[in-house]
RNA sequence: GGGAGUAUAGCUCAGCGGGAGAGCAUUCGCUUCACACGCGAAGGGUCACAAGUUCAAUCCUUGUUACUCCCA
């Protein structure tokens, strides 16, 4: 006997256990033979990550997919794995390290941080595969990978190698994003924008003795200028004043008038005493600020491009952790002649952090006179968005990947549909990505992840292979065969060889996403060319969030049509659907986050209602091209949903709804039965049909209104007379129907709740014939050619007759206990015949005494109308004649608006000229049901009066 | 500044060129022999605003407003 309420507490990890017991995870499992496959690479993890809504909202999505693909008896893989997170992992170890007042990462080196990290990843990496485990996540969690694993590191070396002798990742000088705390560069796309409240500083910067030019002052309505001031200094304005120690030049508009004068000239920057020019360029806005702008071509983007254009210096004033660095910059003094006066600034200056800088230098300028004015300003600052901090712009080398090059195949398949983007609206914003798509920035300074293959000769020769032994032979090879001190040198060298003598390597590791690029065939073995790669690449389908579509899956695809050939040396695609799904926000819209303390923990969800209610909302709430906002409210109610499908099963169990070996749906012989053998059809259809659309809002939908609207509020509820009557013919075929159709039930809710569906198939098989295997190894539904309409309009008029019974009853107030007799007025024959078996349902599903035919309604009765017959309850204790008068005739009325308002479409000549002819048969159609309908209510008015 | 999206019941959201829907919430009634995490019933919407296309617009087009997101 089941429990009166399902524990998914106690059930979720026993049924958790048989699944694994079962091997029902295993790539293949299920298979038909000659299955097609069907494989899905899960979005691999940070290994320091914890499960949130994302991640719940993601991994339910695939399991479902996963779940019913499994079912369809297709070979399935669901490749499981985790990313090293580079700077991620790093940051938590030396946390760590920090918090046990252990030696930092610095002062222990290189090799032992590393081996560290590993012995933390060991300890308490990967704590979300469990969590995954525990929302029922049906991976193949024997194929786990991680990106820095031994194979995948293969494939790392073997793409970088690769690309750069195809020249598709080189080496560059170039401004980078650098994040000072981190201390390593990092890609554009880990830079977030932050609106930050600071100032906009407008500085004087005089003009070389002698030169002066006339400002405007003042001017008319037209806003042409009617005064001028001779100055001998420009004004420019800026956020980062700190940066001013690094300028060299000043930029104007070329259509500026006011500035036209002084093009060429130069001005003497204060504190510095460097003499720079002022240069025309069309960067510099009239509109903005000033409309001149003082250029630091080392630190900042755009002056980086103006001072390639200009041909002005670059000084770098910055360290790495972006303290100040100009008494010993060589590059800073160059040029500069007798600044002994300035030497006083320049120590305070010196070392400071870069805030700290901007403070001071807004003071020097105040004190001498050069600050204008202070205007409050809001504006976007570039953060690091691990660090948190500020990025500066910082002139270094790094790897760069050819990312415009690799892009066009990708471009192309898209455009050309070969990979389709669910919904395809995200298609738009793929290409406005790829067609504007940058260099890749793929070297980090950090220790974590996968060190560049590429070793340096004495000269500083660059050697890129996949191992140092045959980096070496390609020096050796170099330098032999090159005459000059160089090959002299190594053959020294050579004479007595030490390792590490010749080449170093590059101490640089690749950014994490440079594996996660490789996943779909990295995991499956490439560069080996397996059984795995051959079977399941192409993968089927790629569930994400649209955050990392730039990120990842534009890589992925970019990477995987590189590497991955047809026999004919056509690119293949990695995937060929990329179905992205929304953001889970809360019940208000906002994004969840710590800081605003809005973060749902799914885990919390799943304890407190079960996974099953957990993924059941997601899957319900995910309606394409829109955000999740969750409110818990919804988890509960699925919960009930849960425990209505379990209460259900526990009803059939008590009456012995056992399943019946051999038992033909198409055999049965009571409408009762066939009608829900065709709803059951249906409802399989409708959640199949849902699931291949990617449409799990409907697919959720249809199976809640299935099994609570039909078989539980009606189906039951019809069964139950059987199976308390005396006729044991019709009790074993309802009985037998019974548990086919929650058999199927418990199939088609599967992949939204896997667990209870499995416990109650478990329960279920312990009568009837046994069990050939556990649920999730069973067989998906698929009942087509089951509906019969002739029990469906018996059913249907039944639940009709019913309804209004129920619905008058309680509009007249009548007591929920009193049993009323109901006269049945100008019934056909079907209805008469209908009524034979139906009287019995309708007397206890609308708690009447009993049903007669008459030719009249009895006085003082509620009437409603279905089909062709007048329904009528003598209410003469309960009937107040003015509400039931009421109530008809508001009826009259609805169904009067109804009827003019088709006839004024019927009326209208060109609608009946040019609309469709089953459009304008249905309205007719319409208007005579409306119209007898009307009729019937107004003689029952008649009646009353 | 550029781009995208959204606007439908109190809330969260489906839907759709031809009859306005669900869940939750609300109200009323119910110890109906699975389930109160339940059963039955009810109320509630100018489908943001304006114009256009069409025989017909909540739906298509354009504009406006508001909100959200992405990029700069």
């Amino acid at each position: 006997m089941l429990e009166k309420t399902y524990d998914s507490a106690a059930v979720e990890p026993k049924i958790a256990r048989k699944w694994d017991e079962a091997d029902a995870f295993r790539a293949g499992a299920n298979a038909k033979p000659d299955a097609e496959t069907f494989t899905i690479v899960i979005p691999p993890p940070n290994v320091t990550g914890s499960l949130h809504m994302g991640h719940a909202l993601n991994n339910t999505l695939q399991d479902i997919l996963v779940r019913f693909e499994r079912m369809r008896g297709k070979d399935v893989l669901w490749q499981p794995g985790m990313d090293h997170a580079g700077i991620a992992t790093q940051m938590v170890v030396e946390r760590k390290l920090m918090e046990q007042q252990l030696p930092g990462r610095r002062e222990m080196g290189r090799e032992a941080f590393i081996d560290k990290i590993w012995e933390w990843k060991e300890e308490s990496g990967g704590l979300i595969f469990n969590q995954l485990k525990r929302l029922g996540a049906s991976c193949d969690w024997s194929r786990e990978r991680f990106t820095m694993d031994e194979g995948l590191s293969a494939a790392v070396l073997e793409v970088f190698v690769t690309l750069y002798k195809e020249g598709l990742i080189y080496k560059d000088k170039r401004l980078v994003n650098w994040d000072p705390k981190l201390l390593t560069a990092i890609s554009d796309m880990e830079v977030e924008q932050i609106e930050v409240k600071g100032n906009l500083w407008h500085l004087r910067y005089p003009l070389e003795e002698g030169v002066t030019y006339q400002h405007p002052v003042a001017f008319d309505e037209e806003g042409k200028a009617t005064e001028f001031e001779t100055r001998d200094y420009l004004v420019v304005a800026t956020t980062r004043p700190e940066t001013l120690l690094g300028d060299t030049g000043v930029a104007v508009n070329p259509e500026d008038e006011r500035y036209k004068s002084i093009v060429g000239k130069h001005v003497i920057l204060p504190i510095v005493g460097r003499r720079i020019p002022i240069v025309a360029d069309d960067y510099a806005d009239p509109t903005a600020g000033t409309g001149a702008v003082k250029m630091t071509p080392a630190h900042d983007f755009n002056d980086f491009e103006v001072g390639k254009r200009t041909g002005l210096r670059r000084i770098n004033i910055l360290n790495i952790d972006a303290t100040i660095t100009i008494k010993d910059n060589e590059d800073f003094l160059e040029g500069l002649d007798d600044p002994e006066a300035l030497h006083g600034a320049w120590d305070e200056l010196e070392g400071k952090d870069r805030f700290e800088a901007r403070k001071i230098v807004v003071r020097i300028m105040e004190e001498a006179g050069l600050l204008d004015a202070i205007e409050p300003h809001k504006h976007m600052v570039p953060h690091g968005d691990r660090g948190g901090v500020p990025i500066e712009p910082r002139l270094t080398e790094q790897w760069w990947v050819d990312n415009k090059t690799l892009a066009q195949p990708a471009i192309a398949s898209v455009r050309e549909g070969r990979t389709k983007f669910v919904p395809k609206s995200w298609e738009n914003t793929y290409f406005q990505w790829m067609e504007n798509i940058q260099p890749w920035c793929i070297s980090r300074q950090l220790w974590w992840g996968h060190q560049i293959p590429a070793w340096y000769g004495p000269d500083g020769q660059v050697f890129v292979e996949k191992t140092e032994e045959e980096a070496l032979q390609a020096a050796i090879q170099h330098y032999l065969s090159h005459e000059g001190p160089m090959k002299a040198l190594v053959e020294d060298l050579l004479e007595n060889f030490k390792p590490g003598e010749i080449l170093t390597r590059d101490e640089d590791v690749l950014e994490t996403w440079f594996s996660s690029a490789l996943w779909p065939f990295s995991t499956l073995g490439w560069p080996d060319q397996t059984p795995e790669l051959e079977r399941y690449y192409p993968t089927n389908v790629l569930v994400t969030g649209f955050d990392i579509i730039p990120f990842w899956v534009v890589r992925m695809m970019q990477m995987g049509m590189h590497f991955m050939k047809d026999a004919d040396g056509n690119p293949v695609e990695p995937f060929h659907t990329v179905y992205i799904h929304a953001l889970v926000r809360d019940k208000n819209g906002q994004k969840m986050s710590k800081s605003k303390g809005n973060v749902i923990d799914p885990l919390e969800l799943i304890d407190q209602y079960g996974a099953d209610a957990t993924r059941f909302t997601l899957a319900a709430m995910a309606a394409q091209g829109r955000d999740i906002k969750l409110a818990t409210s919804r988890v509960e109610g699925y919960r009930n949903f849960v425990t209505k499908l379990w209460n259900a099963a526990r009803f059939l169990e008590m009456n012995e709804c056992f399943r019946v070996e051999g038992f033909d749906p198409k055999a049965t012989t009571l409408p009762l039965n066939r009608w829900i053998i065709g709803a059951t059809a249906r409802g399989a259809a409708a959640v199949t049909k849902g699931i291949e659309d990617f449409k799990f809002n409907e697919a959720a939908n249809a199976a809640y209104d299935f099994v609570w609207g039909t078989f539980c509020d009606w189906y039951v509820e019809f069964a139950k007379p059987v199976f308390m009557g005396e006729n044991e013919a019709a009790k074993a075929e309802t009985r037998a129907t019974a548990a086919w159709a929650l058999d199927q039930i418990l199939a088609i809710l599967h992949p939204f709740m896997p667990f209870v569906t499995e416990e109650l198939w478990a329960e279920t098989g312990k009568t009837g014939p046994a069990r050939e295997n556990l649920l999730i190894l069973g067989q998906w539904p698929d009942l087509a050619g089951l509906e019969d309409a002739k029990a469906d309009a018996e059913l249907s008029w039944l639940i009709d007759v019913i309804s209004n019974a129920r619905s008058v009853r309680s509009e007249m107030n009548v007591p929920a206990s009193a049993k009323l007799s109901l006269v049945v007025v100008g019934a056909s024959e079907t209805t008469l015949a209908r009524l034979v078996a139906g009287t019995s349902l309708i007397t206890r599903l609308a708690r009447l005494e009993d049903i007669t035919p008459q030719a009249t309604a009895p006085a003082n009765s509620a009437q409603f109308v279905v089909g062709e017959a007048t329904w009528a309850l003598p209410l003469a204790d309960f009937i107040d004649l003015a509400v039931e008068k009421a109530r008809l005739s508001k009826e009259v009325d609805k169904l009067n608006a109804e009827i003019s308002q088709i006839d004024k479409k019927l009326g209208n000549e060109q609608f009946v000229a040019k609309a469709p002819e089953e459009v304008i048969e249905e309205q007719k159609a319409r208007r005579q049901a409306a119209v007898e309908r009307r009729d019937h209510i107004l003689e029952a008015l008649k009646r009353l009066s």
